[in-house]
DNA sequence: TGGGTGGAGAGGTCTGACCACCAGCATACA
DNA sequence: TGTATGCTGGTGGTCAGACCTCTCCACCCA
């Protein structure tokens, strides 16, 4: 047993890779959309193939750290933290997700989100959620362009939070229902009270009224949902956040296809 | 340019890969638990080389969708719904995320999981929720090993609130305290008491009462922050969850190590 | 009965060649 | 002069096949 020597190194060379980047990352050698050095080159600094190396950077791709171009080169992640986006749709696939399920789990975050955003927001936050507001009265006639700004004005509440592993839990969530949400906003009437609800949110952040904040986002979501189920063909049974039918086909997601 | 017949039919090989798998996921072929094909076969199955196969399972891995075994073969993951066990390290990181905000987004969403499972909780989770309670009497001198019920303990409440996604973020979090939490639950003087704030949350939810369980499970946690703080050497001013010291290098994690 | 051992099968790594993609630059043409 | 074209170097993507290591277990022998 006992192991001769220390002949290994480090130990898998899969790890081996995702600390090096780890490494370099923790001591700010590495920022959000730099570029990492070429495989072949990684592979001669670690002394290992060039396949290995291919292993490591794969690993963190998959969780989200990192994004290759292919032909240009392997980038750290900018823009907000997120899960991989494949990785809910996977385990919804594996665990049997329901879409009910997302909407609640949304609902109970994203509440407190606006909360921690009324006792914590700058001034920079309100600024730019008073645009997203402003934007959406604008194009209320376009439901596609619309939901860009309902995203971004979600992220804002998220940033203002302060906390930014709920932020990236719930920009993860978000990302999972997008495909969903796109086909759903056809029917643009209730646009313009989606863009009264986003302003009353943002007016209670802006008072730093973590109670009225955290209400009005609950109300903003609850309606977010019916609307969403209205629409929906066939399952008009499973309204009801409540475990019932089991087996409805309402499954998130699906693709992996960018 | 005009690509010949339809030579590559999917796409990237790795999508192919992980489609492959999610397929047989869907159809319910493939079970938690179960173990895929050997690389060399499904290699030849998708008429591609092994290197990319292991590509595409390296992917899943990552995901913790999958886990492997050398030398004796690749596995769907059992056990409780969670994202890899690294990714919030890494994502860590990369964003710096900070010890109470695990914390905080620990309060938020396993209050709510509380008062859910008193919602919805059924008998057989009571029966094991007590059980783990007992078991926690029973320990109150072996630190350790209480730890361990303490995270089945919360990890039936999970369970018990119906809602898989959450379940799967917030043990994604717990997972990622564990370690630190590990190093600090040294001193036994409060197991008795945190037994007894365990037996109030397991009180409330068999009483079906979701507001007390909410209640004592915030109070369990708000708890058992400051008992960790308490042991934190040096970073005494930091406790209130309050975006104050930027540069605190109570990182967490950071071992990928098994 | 018990322990040792070797083989089968599975994942882990390496090598080196070739393909596909992208960006930038030099050249050619209008 | 200005635009279009095409070449080329650098980077990731895939492949093939060989060899290593780890597990497990059936088999054999004391």
């Amino acid at each position: 047993m006992a192991r001769p020597g220390l002949d290994a190194p480090g130990t898998d060379r899969t790890k081996q890779v995702v600390n090096h980047i780890r490494a370099l990352l923790e001591t700010g050698a590495l920022q959000p959309g730099d570029r990492i050095p070429p495989e072949r080159v990684l592979a001669r600094t670690l002394k290992i193939s060039r396949a290995s190396v291919r292993t490591g950077i794969g690993y963190l791709v998959a969780m989200g750290v990192m994004k290759v171009r292919h032909g240009v080169g392997t980038f750290i992640k900018d823009g907000p933290a997120e899960f991989s986006k494949a990785s809910l749709g996977l385990m919804g696939a594996l665990y049997g997700f329901q879409f009910w399920q997302m909407f609640e789990a949304r609902l109970i975050i994203e509440s407190s989100l606006a909360a921690l955003a009324a006792e914590r927001g700058k001034e920079e936050h309100y600024a730019a959620l008073a645009e997203q507001v402003a934007e959406m009265y604008a194009i209320a006639d376009n439901p596609a362009d619309f939901l860009v700004h309902d995203m971004l004005f979600h992220r804002i509440v998220a940033k203002a939070s302060g906390n930014p592993i709920l932020a990236a839990l719930i920009e993860t969530i978000t990302t999972a229902m997008y495909e969903k949400r796109r086909k759903t906003v056809e029917r643009a009437d209730y646009l313009r009270e989606m863009a009264e609800m986003h302003r009353e949110i943002y007016r209670a952040i802006r008072a730093r009224d973590p109670i009225e904040a955290r209400k009005q986002m609950e109300n903003h979501l609850r309606t977010a949902e019916n609307a969403q189920n209205m629409e929906l063909p066939g399952v008009h049974a499973s309204h009801a956040p409540r475990p019932h039918a089991k087996k409805s086909a309402t499954v998130i997601d699906r693709s992996l296809a960018k």
